[in-house]
DNA sequence: CTCGTACTACGAGGTTTATCGTACAAGGGT
DNA sequence: ACCCTTGTACGATAAACCTCGTAGTACGAG
């Protein structure tokens, strides 16, 4: 994962991740939309502009950081952009079957309501 | 399940019951300390006063029911009590596994965390 | 150096939340 | 009937949250 600035981004470190957090970050329509959209991409992880939320551009970047201050996401410059990756294998460590479950479940309530579209988010 | 008074409470059908709105019910200490202790009672379930949150009256009143409104708790009066249990059914039909991740993430976080304690909640 | 892209910072508006206290209702036991 | 236990309703308060617009920064391209 190239790092074109240093402009740093906190995290919390993996033992520091709150279930109560995570779950917050996930009980919103968007975020988990991010979520569901960054479970298909690899580990380099995609831009912010890489989906379409409806919302403005500083509800975005707000919704981006609810989700790496809940230690869901993580978030690396490069060039102007911000890359965006799920950490799978931190949350998986430490809940294991929770981010499935999670997926799983905003997938089979789209297909109960019929939501279904061609893109997977 | 007997009933001894008809006052009634609105619990959302199983088929309307929201992802989104389970995890934020989910998301708050207190009420995951309620669906861990629920998870380890039988199906008629327990009174609100069966498990000590370390709130007031009232506030306690407002997470039962947010969780009942969730979708996460059936309530169900009797005499003077109110008997609570988990739609463990209904929920692991809707999200399979989900409730089971979010129980098992709590226990190994309080794990981590030295908090267990002899109780299970 | 200037421009465009991608994102941030700040502040404001309106909604929801968690918490409480007080006052009240419903039901069981004596 | 009268209490005691259990929980509710209502109103208040303070904090958090989602949303936006405007103004600004960082970087790459030309």
């Amino acid at each position: 994962m190239r790092v074109t600035s240093d402009r740093a981004l906190d995290h919390p470190r993996r033992e520091d991740i709150r279930l109560e957090a995570v779950l917050h970050a996930l009980s919103d329509p968007m975020r988990l939309r991010v979520v569901a959209f960054l479970s298909g991409v690899d580990d380099e992880g995609a831009p912010c502009s890489a989906i379409d939320l409806v919302v403005s551009k500083s509800t975005s970047t707000h919704h981006f950081r609810v989700l790496r201050e809940a230690g869901v996401i993580s978030q690396v410059y490069r060039g102007t952009a911000k890359m965006n990756a799920l950490r799978r294998r931190d949350l998986d460590e430490l809940f294991p079957g929770l981010l499935d479950a999670v997926l799983h479940a905003r997938a089979a309530q789209r297909r109960r309501e019929g939501d279904a579209e061609p893109v997977p988010f």
